[in-house]
RNA sequence: GGGUAGUUACCAGAGCGGUCAAAUGGGGCUGACUGUAAAUCAGCUGAAUAUAUCUACGGUGGUUCGAAUCCACCACUGCCCA
């Protein structure tokens, strides 16, 4: 994997560049659809390549590990093969499920013993083991294996957390390098920076985390319960020591007000499931602003679902047609309001990366911001 | 004509003397959702000049301190027998 700088804004951080990789080029800013079981819900391969421009997805380890498996992964050639999509992949480490699944778990200083969510089965993830399993689901971009854990975490616990983290990382760099990709193109893995909402442990880890020298690096813990400004606060200390030459990612963020504002800090991607999950919901982002498409004013609303848009979906379906979709618990609802909704972030950062490369990232922001947020 | 079971909120359906404006589903309304155990979850859903008021469990009348719940008659519905 490369990363080329092209153009970094004169007044701000935000930077245009290109992640290559054996699998496609990424323009970036980039945003990453989340799909945690080697499937983003609800969106056909052909739909995310044709009608959302995505260039790359996210996988889980953790998840792919417990179903369907490392034989199945490994037998089928890679998750490439497995599922049809021939572009760049980048695989979670599961450090988050250590988090969302946390009652399931016991955390060591060895590594993780858990009990899967699906069946009850007991497991052990070590740094070595995560590097391993991602090795045979072949993603492009592999994670380090992380504590991830939440913004109201005391001091004491989030520096021991993040001490734990680096030992982990350490082992995973280790690891990666002493095995080999297993299906002929290489692989990337990029560690994570920790810390909570704390300064100083942000700072410690940035710097840990850069003298590395990775090929790219990650901002891991972010909108934990956080408030927003705190992240943007957090996202810029730790931007100014990652090495501006290799690509910086924000996991798991977010809202398309904070995928710009994490532009402007130096953010080159990001993923987030808000785009599927809350498609799945019924609210879509539009240019507009927010729609909940459950509410009963849009039942009779004709108009296209998102005016002026390029995007097949949003030509041939209303509102009102949507709407009634929801109500009658048809799967189309759930695609429609998907592929709108990642077509959606992707359009966004491709502008941003537009107007980052002519110089009027900072207006175009400014004016985008006013209208995304309102609730329509 | 005789017998029998029923009639409860938008719908289905529990309740069978007080703690009932009435369980539970469904439907409807509104929120939430940030490296996905999420096509999920939460709240509200008789009215109001809204902390103990009114109107409501088919209708009318009665028993009782008190009735959706007991009694009488009436209306309607299902099933069975002629």
């Amino acid at each position: 994997m490369n990363f080329i700088l092209q153009h970094t804004n004169a007044k701000t951080n935000a930077r245009a560049g290109l992640i290559i990789t054996e699998h496609g080029v990424i323009e970036t800013p980039i945003f990453i659809p989340v799909g945690t079981k080697g499937v983003v819900k609800a969106v056909h391969i052909s739909e995310l390549e044709k009608d959302i421009y995505a260039k790359i997805i996210l996988s889980n380890t953790y998840h792919l590990y417990l179903r369907p498996g490392i034989e199945i992964l490994e037998r089928s050639g890679g998750l490439h093969n497995f599922s049809g999509w021939k572009y760049p992949i980048l695989t979670d480490s599961g450090g988050f499920q250590l988090f969302s699944l946390s009652s399931n778990c016991k955390i060591k200083q060895e590594g993780v013993e858990f009990r899967s969510h699906i069946d009850g089965s007991k497991h052990f993830f070590s740094p070595e083991k995560i590097i391993d399993v991602q090795r045979s689901i072949g993603a492009d971009i592999i994670m380090a294996f992380d504590e991830c854990i939440p913004s109201n975490t005391n001091y004491e616990y989030a520096k021991k957390s993040l001490t734990l983290t680096e030992n982990w990382l350490d082992r995973c760099l280790y690891r990666f390098a002493r095995t080999k990709n297993k299906y002929g193109y290489s692989q990337s893995l990029f560690p994570i920076v920790h810390g909570c909402i704390y300064k100083d442990l942000r700072v410690k880890s940035a710097e840990y985390v850069a003298s590395k020298m990775a090929e790219g690096n990650a901002i891991g813990g972010l909108s934990m319960g956080e408030t927003k400004e705190k992240m943007y606060e957090i996202i810029e200390i730790v931007n100014s020591i990652l090495p501006k030459d290799k690509p910086r990612y924000l996991m798991g963020v977010g809202t398309p007000e904070n995928i710009l504002e994490g532009i402007e800090r130096g953010i080159d991607m990001f993923d987030c499931i808000m785009p599927t999950r809350n498609g799945r919901n019924g609210q879509l982002f539009t240019k507009m602003g927010v729609i909940n498409i459950k509410n009963k004013k849009w039942a009779t609303d004709f108009s296209p679902i998102e005016i002026k848009s390029e995007l097949n979906i949003d030509k041939i379906y209303t509102k009102a047609y949507l709407h009634h979709l929801f109500f009658s618990n048809e799967i189309l609802a759930l695609q429609i309001s998907s592929i709108h909704n990642l077509a959606f972030y992707l359009w966004l950062v491709k502008e941003a990366r537009k107007h980052i490369i002519i110089e009027k990232f900072s207006t175009w922001k400014q004016k985008m911001l006013i209208n995304i947020q309102n609730k329509l």
